[in-house]
Parts: structure tokens; C-alpha cells; sequence
DNA sequence: CGAATTTGACCCGCGC
DNA sequence: GCGCGGGTCAAATTCG
């Protein structure tokens, strides 16, 4: 496994007027003033910064983040797994190709606010939810706020708890660990205590799971079969963790990936 | 009644 | 230039 994995997977797309924009890499430097749509569930991301659809939103640069998170029911109708911010759907489209739609939500955490996230089922493998953040680059993150809205899917459990700042949260990962509520890993489960959800970092890493094209795509023939995905599920080594010991706090959902020796069993789905 | 979701239509980028 | 596909809008609908 290369160790470089995470970070050269990450592509940059970059707007015709933010080419020249050297803040748009995926770095986790970045994390203060352009914070990317975080998530709380394992931060297998690839990041990408590209334009958003130039219809009608800015054209600005767009950091995307892609992220896989295991699904326990296969009930389509599952909501896409909580994280602490107020997701409100504004679409959902049949995606060629895959037999599960895309659906499309805009975080509706605060006004103004940025941020946009894609649901989808990984065609390869139902169990697996792909979700892609995606935020203007530079833009500031709103803080984060559950509307604690009873018809806000996106947020089963919000509404509990202020914005975490990054300065502020110090996620503790040996408690996460604990946590017997990673047992069982429905949707419910992966919501785990707020205190370490943060959105300001989203490029911290230290799950495993790469939704990478391949994950995504993979084979395209055998379909069904996630056989081997285990592989692309764990791909990093202990050397590849440390990668990102320095990046500091952890989505909530990560330790579900984490690898042997370093947090829980992960657990495949 | 207000807010969120659903869903068809529309717009735009991209490939051919 | 055209068609396809993805992304967004907005009216209608649903729900608390």
C-alpha cells in the first residue's frame, strides 16, 4: 500500500478561475479557514476541489469529499447515516448505471451555508453508503447546528449539542473505542457522542476505507459480489496510519474502519 | 401553518 | 451540433 495513497488519491479539479488557487489542495492545513464538508463517518475520502455545478452556484473551486459508510439495513428507503449538521434534500436522481438513486441534500445547518452532500448506495456493494461532500473552497464553514428537526433524516440524533470547534474538541478515541454502541452499525449506532464531531477538519484521515473509483466501479462485472472488497475496504498499514496520527481529530464514524492495533475490530459490512 | 420531502422540469457540461 | 447524464430548481405534497 502506498503510503502516499490518501493524499495523491486526492484530485483536484480546479474552477477555471481557481486553477491558480494553491489553497485548494486537500491538505489538512487548509482546515481553519476553507473547512470542507466534514463527516463523522469513516473518512475514506478521496478529495477532490472542482467546480460545482456552474449552473447556478458560484464558480468557485469545490472541495469534494467522498466517503463510504456501511449501511446495516438494506431498506432503500434508509436515511443517509446522521452527522451533526442539518442536511435538507433538495433532489434525487436515478444515476445510470447504478440501481440505486443519488440523492441530493444541502446543509441547511445555518443560512448560506455551503455545503452539499450526495447520497448514494455504492453500486458494488448495497451495503456500503457513498456519500460526497462538497463545499466552495474557502468557504466558511457555518457552525454547526441541528435543527433537531424531527423530519431532518439527514440528522436522526442532532439538535444536542453546539458546534465543536476544532480547537475544542479533543476526540478520545480509546472511549470511542469503548463504545458498545459500534456493535451494531445501523445508522443509529454511528452517531456517536457529538463532543467529537467537528466539521472544521474534515481532511483528517484515519479510516481505511477508500472510496476510490475502483470502489466504486469495481470490475463492473461481477456486480453484486463485494468479494475482495475487503482489501479495498483495509488498505492501509500501521505505517499508513501514521500518516495521519498528526491530523488529530477523528470523524465520529471512523473508528468503524480503523484497522487492528490501532482502534476496534473494524468491521466489514 | 411552517418546514421538509418529493418529483418533474430545466440547465449545463461533456463526449461523440 | 446534438444527445446524454448529472445537478439544481421549484411547485406540489406531506408531515408534525
Amino acid at each position: 500500500m502506498d503510503p502516499t495513497f490518501f493524499s495523491s488519491n486526492s484530485k483536484q479539479i480546479m474552477s477555471d478561475q481557481e486553477e491558480n488557487d494553491n489553497t485548494t489542495s486537500s491538505t489538512p492545513e487548509n482546515s481553519s479557514d476553507s473547512p470542507p464538508p466534514s463527516t463523522n463517518f469513516s473518512d475514506c475520502s478521496k478529495i477532490t476541489t472542482s467546480t460545482s455545478s456552474p449552473k447556478k452556484s458560484a464558480r468557485r473551486a469545490i472541495q469534494k469529499r467522498v466517503v463510504s459508510v456501511p449501511i446495516k439495513n438494506e431498506n432503500s428507503n434508509t436515511p443517509p447515516p446522521s452527522d451533526s449538521w442539518a442536511w435538507r434534500k433538495y433532489g434525487q436522481k436515478p444515476i445510470k448505471g447504478s440501481p440505486y438513486p443519488r440523492g441530493y441534500y444541502r446543509c441547511s445547518s445555518s443560512k448560506g451555508c455551503p455545503a452539499r452532500k450526495q447520497v448514494e448506495r455504492s453500486r458494488v456493494d448495497p451495503t456500503m453508503l457513498v456519500i460526497t461532500y462538497s463545499a466552495e473552497h474557502n468557504h466558511p464553514w457555518p457552525a454547526s447546528r441541528n435543527h433537531n428537526n424531527n423530519r431532518n433524516i439527514s440528522n436522526p440524533a442532532a439538535g444536542t449539542k453546539p458546534c465543536p470547534t476544532p480547537e475544542a474538541q479533543q476526540p478520545d478515541h480509546q472511549d470511542q473505542d469503548q463504545d458498545p454502541r459500534f456493535a451494531d452499525l445501523d445508522h443509529e449506532s454511528l452517531l456517536v457522542n457529538d463532543e467529537y464531531v467537528w466539521f472544521a477538519d474534515m481532511e483528517t484521515t484515519s479510516s481505511t476505507v477508500l472510496e476510490s473509483p475502483i470502489f466504486a466501479e469495481s470490475g463492473g462485472s461481477g456486480g453484486s459480489d463485494s468479494g475482495g472488497m475487503a482489501a479495498m475496504v483495509f488498505p492501509m498499514g500501521e505505517e499508513d496510519e501514521s500518516l495521519f496520527a498528526d491530523l488529530g481529530e477523528l470523524p465520529e464514524y471512523s473508528l468503524v474502519f480503523r484497522h487492528r492495533g490501532v482502534g476496534p475490530q473494524a468491521q466489514i459490512c
